[in-house]
DNA sequence: TTGGATGCCAACCAACTAGTTGGTAGCACT
DNA sequence: AGTGCTACCAACTAGTTGGTTGGCATCCAA
């Protein structure tokens, strides 16, 4: 490996290391010895790579984020499926899903942090593409919606112990998403769309 | 104050500061020291009252959502009006919010802790609740409804930043929760109800 | 009055933490 | 071969952490 491979690699590894880490168990409580060392690395190189625990955090986000992003197609004509696409897309990831709320913890009211404008802007085309679906502006209620939908999609992979606890520890998490998705339809209005079945 | 007064101070002073602290910073990132200063009691007494840190922690949310219970009544008739009411309490209780949040990502994936059933027959009855007021039997699909609307009552106050985000950050969040519920509104059928303004 | 609980506190401690430092090994260019 | 540079690491540090201990004051029962 090239010096500058080893350094990518050493890098990715510690990101890698990193997610696992904060996604378990946030930003107070994950540990910088264990993240160097899940990666095989000096700790040193954490503050050389990233500057700080927290900074290495965002970065972490970031990435998960831009992932997410470069997976999941923006909402189009049937937001139904965009929820169940999300949807699915969390259930799959549910590191994402914890670092999301981690970082939700993290920071109370406080302004938008900087580098938030990637983030704002990719918000924003979503909102176009709903509402240019749904035929409307886009507008602050398509905002609404399109908050809403995510959180829908969010919801069974955030409060998986509220499920358990309201639906018992032997629940389908299929059906549950299937329900969430079913509900965004109901809400959206009939338009043709498999019932809920059972 | 007699002694037992005093003691119940104590312990109640001990509460009341580690429901802000924990609220703020989780289990992990709450310091003893602080909430001991709070509360204007020696550390020594949380150890004496409640064993230790995470002991707390459980005191602290089995108050906060008893006492959430004793002022939100069951679902009934009106599903709409049991998802405005929610989301008007969590809105004027964020602690309430941030704490199960913070609780949510501590335990992950384990069996229902011991204590639980108190939730979870909670949770049944709010069921039986709702299915009543639709005119159905309580079932697993019941349950979900009751899960979704939970979810939504919950979610302007869980994720106040995606709504900044996706919104702005000058957005009216009593629109949002009025737009929350009026979801909630379109999904349950035709009923009648205000319709959403734009 | 006295003896024993009980609530409380100041001071303490061992373990742990994020972050730093001084130095080494390997590469690139001359 | 010599020089500078970069990625890397072992060892260290200064400060913090949850939890403990020994003793003091107050109350109540006998």
């Amino acid at each position: 490996m090239s010096p500058r491979d080893s350094t990518a690699a050493t890098r990715q590894a510690l990101l890698d290391a990193a997610r696992e880490e904060f996604a378990a168990h946030g930003v107070a409580g994950a540990r910088v010895d264990r993240i160097a060392e899940r990666a095989g690395v000096n700790k040193e190189r954490i503050y050389g790579h990233f500057g700080n625990k927290e900074k290495l955090f965002d970065a972490v986000v970031v990435e998960a984020l831009d992932d997410l992003t470069s997976q999941i197609s923006l909402p189009g004509a049937d937001p139904v499926d965009y929820v169940s696409r999300l949807a699915e897309y969390y259930r799959t990831h549910p590191d994402l899903v914890r670092l999301l709320m981690w970082e939700a913890l993290n920071y109370r009211g406080q302004d938008l942090l900087p580098g938030q404008e990637t983030r704002v802007q990719r918000c924003a085309r979503k909102n176009e593409a709903l509402a240019e679906g749904l035929g409307r502006e886009p507008s602050q209620d398509t905002a609404r919606l399109l908050f809403v939908l995510t959180g829908l999609a969010l919801l069974p992979s955030m409060l998986p112990q509220l499920a358990r606890i309201m639906l018992g520890s032997d629940h389908d998490p299929a059906r549950m998403r299937q329900f969430v998705a079913d509900f965004a339809g109901m809400a959206l209005g009939p338009r043709e769309q498999a019932g809920v079945e059972g």
